[in-house]
RNA sequence: GCGCCCCUAGCUCAACGGUAGAGCAGCAGAUUCUUAAUCUGCAGGUUCCUGGGUUCGAGUCCGGGGGGGCGCACCA
């Protein structure tokens, strides 16, 4: 928001709110109650206590004694009697207090309470006259003071850059931003437990490399000042764990943070997690079986269901899903069978036809390719994995036995978007370094998302890549349909932002 | 990068170019069954910043700056 908002030159109103706040607490610190107490032990959360005692019938007494724990999000004096709502991790509780139950140090407690005050309480479950589970408090405890106001409690926060930038206090006033990352955080523990139930090993490999390799985007650069080099942050974990596979670890993930100096847009973040995982011995169909498999069942372990409605389109995740060679497709669509061998110019011209924006060094495979993108994917609803991609544009990936121009590779797109990719990896030492030969030249012709040659995972090869089937899943995509949200924004907590006006 | 839109009280939002307002939150009071509690009263503002003008008058219209959103292009 504005900016001589630091230094308190602002100030007026939210300080006297926060100045009204810093006296409670201080008045309570006078009256030799610590207003930050270093620890409270609680003996029951909002969820327990609903699980033990919901379906009473109202003004029962439970003998059930607890101590609660959590943050006040509203209160209701009534005179003698006050209301108010505690929430916790697991979901809220009423409390019920009765000034003349009360304690000495509850009724000054209460007397200097405000909304946002982290509180312990103590007292009995009970229901009120109208049925509400409560706790019927004898001693309160401040945990915590907050000094700032929360937004409305009943409009919540909408400020979309207070939003972004101070998550914190969205997760506190908007229960649906903390349904979305709830969905985010079950949805990477679902993939995660398969993956380790099907032996894979979690591991974690260098994100400041030498070279950004393992995909074609632009990346950020930094400097190491110990060794006085350049580094990449990394594209993709890719090589690496494919050098571990190498290595013997015949199965291996990484949830990967990955960065691409790129465009920031609804559905792309600089800073961006991928799932990544390499198996031994398989090929490019386990691949698409396996992304089948953890797609389905985190949707189902995130959500509870398959369908879903992202911007007024249905999805239904429903397997198995088709799997669609690319070439036929694109031949049903422009009416002519394409081939990464066909002229350029032929390639080139179907393009022209259909509107697809092309540069001038690029080959007929990379023009197929963004035939795909530009023409075929926008159409993709339900999920489809699309078969069969040049080799032009899959410098990683295994030529087909049958054809050598093209990859054993896979696309699986959903609502019009790449959700994962997977290939039967290239294992050929000599073949790897000849793709790099050509990427090369293509960085020469001007192309800044040329894969660079990676002369230490060429000679990893020359020890011998089993043969192996890798997939990587675009993990904030699929939380946003899991989630049924439009803004990738809306699934990473602290999204990249300008800084806020500095002091 | 280009185009369009937005920025008003702590929060959510009003104000044909005409004295900046409401709800919530806050403060004081009443209230032992509320749950968006209710009732009475009070207070709360450099309208993001900055400069100029149609002019008597700018939150509103024009220029510059800042922040944000959406769309297009590049990308996943």
């Amino acid at each position: 928001m504005g900016e001589s908002s630091d230094e308190g030159t602002d100030a007026s109103v939210l300080e006297s709110l926060s100045a009204d706040r810093r006296n409670k607490r201080d008045a309570l610190a006078r009256e030799g109650i610590d207003p930050y107490p270093v620890r409270f032990d609680r003996t029951a959360t909002a969820a327990e206590l609903h699980r033990r005692h919901d379906g009473l019938d109202p003004d029962v007494r439970t003998g059930d004694q607890v101590r609660m724990a959590g943050r006040l999000t509203s209160i209701r004096g009534h005179g003698k009697l006050s209301f108010a709502t505690l929430q916790d991790v697991t979901g809220s509780v009423q409390l019920l207090m009765q000034a003349t139950t009360l304690t000495e140090q509850a009724t000054a407690v209460l007397a200097n309470l405000d909304l946002g005050d982290w509180v312990g309480a103590e007292g009995e479950a009970v229901t009120s006259r109208r049925g509400e589970l409560s706790v019927d408090v004898t001693d309160l405890h401040l945990l915590s003071k907050a000094l700032r106001p929360l937004p409305d409690k009943w409009h919540g926060l909408a400020a979309t850059d207070t939003r972004y930038r101070q998550r914190e206090i969205d997760l506190l006033a908007n229960p649906e931003s903390r349904r979305v990352f709830d969905i985010r955080f079950n949805t990477i523990a679902s993939l995660r437990r398969q993956l380790v139930a099907e032996d894979f090993v979690e591991v974690d490999t260098p994100i400041l490399q030498p070279q950004a390799g393992g995909a074609l985007a632009r990346p950020f650069l930094t400097h190491a000042n110990a060794l006085d080099i350049d580094l990449s942050l990394r594209i993709a974990p890719e090589l690496y764990l494919k050098r571990l596979v190498v290595g013997g670890y015949e199965r291996v993930f990484e949830i990967a943070r990955n960065f691409r100096n790129e465009g920031v847009d609804t559905r792309h973040s600089p800073e961006f997690t991928a799932l990544e995982a390499y198996r031994a011995f398989g090929d490019v169909h386990d691949g698409m079986d396996l992304t089948e498999r953890l797609v389905i069942e985190a949707a189902r372990s995130a959500a509870g269901r398959l369908t879903f409605t992202v911007g007024g389109r249905d999805v239904d995740l429903a397997g198995p899903w088709p799997r669609r060679p690319l070439l036929d497709w694109l031949e049903q669509v422009v009416g002519r069978r394409l081939h990464p061998s066909d002229p350029v110019e032929e390639v080139r011209a179907v393009c022209d036809a259909h509107g697809v924006g092309t540069l001038p060094e690029w080959g007929s495979g990379k023009l197929i390719f963004e035939l795909y993108d530009t023409v075929l994917l926008p159409t993709v609803t339900d999920p489809v994995f699309v078969v069969g991609f040049p080799v032009e544009v899959s410098p990683l990936a295994r030529h087909s036995k049958d054809d050598p121009m093209l990859a054993d590779r896979f696309e699986l797109a959903i609502d019009a978007k790449e959700f994962a990719n997977g290939y039967s990896e290239l294992n050929i030492p000599e073949e790897q370094q000849q793709r790099f030969v050509g990427q090369a030249e293509a960085v020469a012709r001007g192309d800044l998302e040329a894969h660079p040659a990676d002369l230490a995972f060429v000679r990893a090869l020359e020890y011998g890549l089993p043969p192996t089937s890798g997939i990587g899943i675009g993990v904030d995509r699929l939380v946003m349909l899991i989630a049924e949200v439009e803004a990738i924004r809306d699934v990473i907590l602290f999204p990249m932002m300008r800084p806020e006006a500095s002091a």
